[in-house]
DNA sequence: CTCCCGAATGTTATCGTTATCATTTGGTAT
DNA sequence: ATACCAAATGATAACGATAACATTCGGGAG
């Protein structure tokens, strides 16, 4: 059933029997190929606004074998993170004459994985993808048909293609340590759950050790639903324990962050006597607050800008790093005590 | 040059060969339909298991005239306004088994139009655009090829094929009433320039019709750059007039207003004494606040779902009401004097 | 006037799949 | 045994474009 209606679309056929030439003279002054005069150009092209003919991607994919799209996997859109990095790769990619195929994945790799399948489908040009820890059977796919693919956010030493991004555990630690040079001891941690998201539990690992190190309580980790980021902020912080609270509360992310400060507020306490509040990405709110808090700054926009690029050249066969790291900044702020 | 290495795919006739069977054998089995024995499916499956045999969605586009990919036009990603909404849509677009082509327009509609051809190659089951504002050529194209277009986020009788939104008209003129009545005499707005953005420019119509009937200052637009929420609102702050400074501020969005109000602290003022600050959407931001904003919530995820099932409904033959209209609700706060 | 050459144009095969219309097969009723 | 039927399977022609090769054409050199 369901045939929507008479969709008639004008071929290539039909501009060249309008426009009294052959099909391969139309594809060529399409395409803007020489080999056309001026004059057989210009014929050509009205006759295509008359019919309001467009070419059929699927045909000119399939008959090139690849075709001008890429496919692109992000956790979330709930993330400026994700946007600002997506930013820096958008110009780029456009300008090379591609779109993009995007999917969310909520950081379920399962889903990841049966998109990708769909995915491989189109035949895409290029895969961008998020971390660099996927389901077995997305690797294998990605390189078994060799498609040129850009893992972003993440590093590691055997990426399936190219990699662009920061150290996780580094940057976890550098903060942990920075943190526990002001005295805080009673760590606490509010974040999605263990194995959702691995860049987040890298970062943990690198607070862990920070804190193992001078004897400091365990990290306490604190499990929220993905939501809103404010709202995981305030649900954050009334999950944590009433009896010996912690005295530093790392969030996932600057507006979480946000969020467990507004409820620690609310709750009477005085950020950073009370509670120690630490976020993560240095996102443009810390900017505008009176009181910035403590985060680890990271270059979105460039991971975005380099990743780009370096899928392009791997695109017209030039071979680019296969692993690059971006450095962070530590951006000591108002809610943690001085030291 | 560039042709990237040898990308080696099973086709369907690698499959058949192996398989023993016929290439229509191996597509009714690949594709679940019936006429094919139990034994046969099994022994095709494995074959494809084997071969990493992934269907090539061009060809099957091709034949079949028409994709399993759905075009999908936003304004912009730096915006959990759009997130929500998305969010809203995407489950049910997933669960019938399409792809989404995304762009983002940064409210141009220029390059939304030239974004248009390029995604009308791919010939897309239904296109999604944000707005009722788009250029002739675009809604000429999507009218004449009948392609299911679906308007989310405003609203018109005269929708391209169907659409669902509020009435920003409307929203901006209640929100203006409710304001004036608070006896706020000096209005001024934050946002993009006038012509960038077509629904904040209907609030705007809404709050100086609001503004005008009771004879108060007319109402000073503030235009800021687009760039990130919160920096916009500080930046809008900054630039409002020293002398006969306005005694409220309406803001974009939320987080617009969060950043202004900021910046308004900063410099000394007392909010809403000084001056009124008021947002629009009712995002998360807000309830984490302390003293929540002034702002008028509207229904986004609301409208994703909604515009996909009759999105849905519309490619399955069945004609869905062209034009939906939802309500928004005013969220009176704390940065807005008590009356 | 003829030959030759490059530019402009045309012809044909092909890409991987599915729709449509055969054909085969195995079992059942007579 | 024979005829018949539905289920399973197969052969062939599209779909709309491009690559690769073939042809025409017009003009300058000899």
């Amino acid at each position: 059933m369901a045939k929507n209606s008479t969709v008639c679309r004008a071929t290539i056929k039909d501009v060249a029997e309008k426009a009294n030439v052959s099909l391969m003279t139309v594809s060529r002054a399409v395409r803007g190929l020489n080999g056309v005069s001026e004059t057989t150009r210009q014929c050509v092209l009205q006759v295509v606004q008359e019919l309001n003919y467009v070419p059929n991607g699927n045909a000119r994919a399939l008959v090139q074998a690849n075709s001008k799209l890429i496919g692109l996997s992000l956790p979330t859109l709930f993330n400026d993170v994700f946007a600002d990095a997506l930013l820096g790769m958008r110009r780029t990619i456009e300008q090379a004459g591609y779109s993009c195929l995007v999917q969310t994945t909520d950081y379920d790799t399962e889903r990841e994985a049966k998109w990708t399948d769909q995915l491989l489908e189109w035949r895409p040009a290029a895969v961008i993808m998020t971390g660099v820890d996927h389901h077995a059977r997305v690797r294998s796919k990605l390189r078994g048909d060799n498609i040129p693919t850009l893992e972003i956010w993440d590093v590691t030493d055997d990426p399936i293609d190219i990699c662009v991004g920061i150290d996780h555990l580094a940057a976890g630690h550098e903060l942990g340590v920075h943190v526990a040079q002001l005295g805080y001891r009673k760590p606490a941690f509010v974040g999605p759950p263990e194995g959702d998201d691995p860049r987040a539990d890298k970062r943990v690992a690198g607070l862990i050790r920070a804190f193992r190190s001078i004897g400091s309580d365990p990290l306490q980790r604190i499990t929220v639903e993905p939501n809103n980021a404010f709202l995981m902020g305030q649900q954050g912080f009334d999950a944590l324990p009433q009896t010996n609270r912690p005295d530093v509360v790392f969030f996932l992310n600057d507006h979480i962050a946000f969020g467990g400060m507004m409820a620690a507020e609310r709750a009477g306490l005085t950020v950073p006597n009370d509670l120690g509040i630490v976020g993560f990405n240095g996102l443009d709110l810390n900017h505008v607050l009176a009181r910035p808090m403590t985060t680890m700054s990271t270059p979105r926009r460039q991971m975005g800008l380099v990743g780009a690029r370096h899928l392009l050249a791997r695109l017209s066969g030039i071979a680019p790093p296969r692993n690059t790291h971006l450095p962070c900044t530590l951006c000591p702020g108002q809610t943690t005590r001085a030291q």
